[in-house]
DNA sequence: GCTTGACTTAGAGTGAACTCGAAGTGATAA
DNA sequence: TTATCACTTCGAGTTCACTCTAAGTCAAGC
């Protein structure tokens, strides 16, 4: 099974344009072309950009990203940096995981105190003063 | 107990450039000054400094925290406009930490790949051909 | 009185990640 | 054969969130 370009980009929810930057970027070294030069995603391709919008979501920079490409590139003897990079890209991951959780707490008890009436008297208070 | 730009900024890891952009952008409406012009932070003013960062650390853009602050300053006419703002946007978070934590998954699978050395070859193999 | 240092403003500059437009190619359909 | 359509490249433009610079004010210490 074969895709193009838009084929592709409407899978992962990004456009033409954004898979053509990507690949300008170095983010897609394995996507061949057929006769008239147009690019052709392959299963393997999919499941690879599937591992770039892994890393591209949770907020690695292009450019470390590219890096990971790049090793991928050179073959085998680059397997220990790629483990390494994802090892620690996934604790940071995880530390993004807390982070979220412990704001949604903070939006829960926000939320939770416009809602006892009560409170609407002490917010219009508070404004007077100067905060809430 | 008060605290200058630098105290505020250094609180919350941020610069005090980062505070003034802020505070020019509307998202510090309740600051106040000394008589020399300086801006003083009281405890009030670093509880929704507090919640200007959850809001930004959790990806709602500068204008839309503006539009939060800006029913704020209004009163309490707008406590149901701000509880469903924070409501939207608690379940936005909510999405964003499964998306992760799906993420997380994936990186862990893939760490867990390169971990078995019987896929080093495999690697090799796929390296000819065009991705891994 | 002079220096130092923290603050002030306005506005220009930066970097990341797109996003778009122009101009062109190649295959298919009427 | 002419139109349509999806693709191509190159490079410029946009948006966001800072980030920094320049020029200046103000209070404290020597």
């Amino acid at each position: 099974m074969t895709y193009t370009i838009n084929e592709a980009a409407q899978q992962f929810g990004l456009t033409a344009h954004t898979l053509r930057f990507y690949d300008k970027e170095g983010l897609l070294p394995f996507v061949s072309r057929n006769a008239s030069g147009n690019r052709v995603f392959t299963d393997d391709d999919m499941n690879w950009l599937k591992l770039i919008c892994c890393l591209k979501d949770t907020g690695m920079p292009i450019k470390e990203i590219k890096q990971y490409c790049d090793w991928s590139k050179q073959g085998s003897s680059t397997i220990e940096e790629r483990k390494a990079l994802l090892a620690s890209h996934r604790k940071e991951v995880l530390r993004q995981i807390e982070a979220l959780k412990a704001n949604a707490e903070l939006l829960t008890a926000k939320i939770g105190f416009y809602e006892d009436p009560g409170n609407v008297r002490l917010v219009e208070e508070l404004a007077r003063r100067g905060a809430d």
